[in-house]
DNA sequence: CAATGATCCTGTCCGC
DNA sequence: TGCGGACAGGATCATT
């Protein structure tokens, strides 16, 4: 599934392709795939790319048409570019045509992911709200403190939800979870300071060790040139029966979703 | 407001 | 071999 560092390689990946190449149009194949702003009153194609930007897992690309394309992959969506492909593959939901006829072909088995075109200035209106990007200064101690302050919901539900911390899912969150030493179940109020600095630090760590080498790929999740990510093989909780030590790992539900942890490694 | 649960969707895996 | 059911989960909406 694609989380911060998935969703940032495939960003990077993007801009290598549209550099300077011109975008003439956006074509949909699945109903609902491609969503286009009714405010949006003009063909903003031809365009090319001048800024590209992550706010959690929403990649946003901006047009010098003043139009913006907001691409969301949930869970199995994949961008991969192909130099003039012909007949859309079988789970192909949309395609970003590219001079030259080359396109970006957006392939999504379960087709929860989306594409939206909008104008810049409408922005807002399609992005939720976000909390602080896990990299970044503002996602500290202090942040942390305020954000779980008299919350009941278990830590791993809190570091899900993506008004909180934008841009992490299912798999960093168990594996950050493990590094801290904490168990998911834990109540986000019963943190103590030190406990969330451990968060802090281990968030960030494992995000930039995960960013290094592409991102984690477990099943749909692939980069622009179809190349898996290589983070799946340094996970040490998700989907595994063990954890590093040997000890046996537990599979809790929470936020419905299954939730792996080492009752022994973590409190 | 906080917390929880259902919903969307399809390929894969398991048991019978 | 084939079929039914469980499972995977990000975001959104409904309910308590």
């Amino acid at each position: 599934m694609p989380e911060l560092p998935e969703v940032q390689t495939v960003l990077d990946g993007v801009v290598q392709v549209l550099g300077g190449k011109s975008i003439t149009g956006l074509e949909c194949y699945y109903p609902g795939t491609v969503i286009i702003d009714p405010l949006l009153d003009r063909d903003p194609f031809p365009a090319r790319l001048i800024k590209a930007e992550r706010r959690g897992k929403y990649m946003i690309l901006h047009l010098d048409s003043s139009a913006c394309i907001i691409i969301h992959l949930r869970m199995t969506g994949k961008l991969v570019y192909e130099p003039q492909p012909d007949e859309p593959h079988k789970h192909e939901r949309a395609r970003l045509l590219l001079a030259s006829d080359d396109a970006l072909r957006f392939i999504d088995i379960r087709t929860f992911g989306k594409i939206t075109l909008l104008d810049s200035c409408n922005l807002a209106k399609y992005l939720p709200a976000l909390g602080p990007e896990p990299l970044s200064q503002d996602f500290n101690l202090s942040y942390l403190q305020q954000a779980f302050k008299g919350r009941k919901a278990p830590v791993k539900n809190l570091l899900l939800d993506q008004g909180l911390v934008a841009g992490l899912g299912n798999i960093y969150v168990c594996e950050l979870l493990f590094r801290s030493k904490i168990r998911p179940d834990r109540p986000g109020s019963s943190l103590s300071a030190k406990e969330l600095r451990e968060i802090v630090k281990y968030t960030k760590e494992l995000l930039l060790e995960a960013l290094a080498v592409g991102g984690t790929s477990v099943s749909d999740y692939r980069q622009i040139d179809d190349k898996t990510g290589e983070f799946q093989h340094f996970l040490r909780v998700y989907q595994k029966r063990e954890c590093p030590v040997g000890h046996k790992l537990q599979n809790l539900k929470l936020a419905g979703r299954s939730s792996f942890f080492c009752p022994e490694c973590q409190k």
